[in-house]
DNA sequence: CGTTTTTGACCAGCGC
DNA sequence: GCGCTGGTCAAAAACG
């Protein structure tokens, strides 16, 4: 077993030198500990996003992106919302199509990995917007769960449960087919907040960890420090 | 004793 | 319709 949560386990996975790779024209951006409500653009929905800086891996604790606090959902994670319950948060439900996000959080992040191979690998954390561009590809239809939005990264880590700054608590694990490691389910403890996460192992490569987030927190990092001073706006781009 | 993890069962969605 | 699969539940066990 691994503690919920583990303090400078980042640091462990990142390890000597914490490089992150940048590419801001991904519109993402993880300076803001208080994320407003998300959006996403067309063109970089497709596009596979990373973050950078040495201090973002600080930053990257408590800013990971999530949904909306008044996403609606039944709150028992259980289904039970209407077709038609589908407003604002349309574009959100669609990233969280199942199709897309079952094949999304792991193909989408096979195929970054696939297109990093030759990269710096190692030491980086790799977010992913999920393959959400090729999912409008297809037809979208219209389904009655609404899930909320994720976006996944990769880590070099010893240790599962990276320390973003939140308090999580297993509430599963799952052997996914033709992966040798099982996935780990996590609900963020936090009264109210359903943000929920999700954590395997790269079958290629078990040192990798694929953490997914999906949700949004509505409340600030539980070990809120320094970095939880709520800095400007903040829009994230996919 | 309260909290967290484990784990088998259950359920919904998808593909055939 | 059926089987497969991933996600979640919840009781029991483990832990602090």
């Amino acid at each position: 077993m691994f503690p919920s949560t583990s303090k400078g386990v980042m640091n462990q996975g990142l390890v000597e030198n914490p490089e992150i790779m940048a590419t801001s024209h991904m519109g993402f951006n993880l300076q803001a500990s208080h994320l407003p409500p998300l959006t996403f653009s067309p063109y970089s929905l497709s596009k596979t996003c990373t973050v950078g800086g040495e201090d973002a891996v600080s930053r990257l604790r408590g800013n990971l992106p999530s949904l909306p606090p008044d996403h609606g959902d039944d709150g028992s994670g259980r289904l039970g919302q209407s077709p038609t319950q589908r407003s604002s948060s349309d574009l959100w439900s669609r990233t969280g199509d199942r199709a897309a996000s079952d094949k999304g959080s792991s193909v989408a992040a096979g195929e970054y990995y696939s297109n990093n191979k030759n990269g710096p690998a190692a030491n980086n954390i790799i977010i992913d917007g999920l393959s959400v561009g090729a999912m409008r590809m297809k037809k979208v239809k219209v389904r009655r769960k609404v899930r909320e939005p994720r976006f996944c990264f990769k880590t070099m880590s010893e240790v599962d449960v990276l320390d973003d700054g939140y308090k999580w608590r297993k509430y599963g694990q799952k052997v996914v087919k033709n992966t040798q490691h099982p996935r780990s389910y996590y609900r963020c403890t936090q009264e109210n907040c359903r943000v929920k996460k999700r954590i395997e192992r790269m079958a290629e490569d078990p040192r990798m960890v694929i953490t997914t987030y999906e949700g949004r927190h509505v409340h600030s990092p539980s070990h809120a420090e320094e970095e939880s001073q709520p800095s400007s706006e903040v829009t994230l781009f996919w």
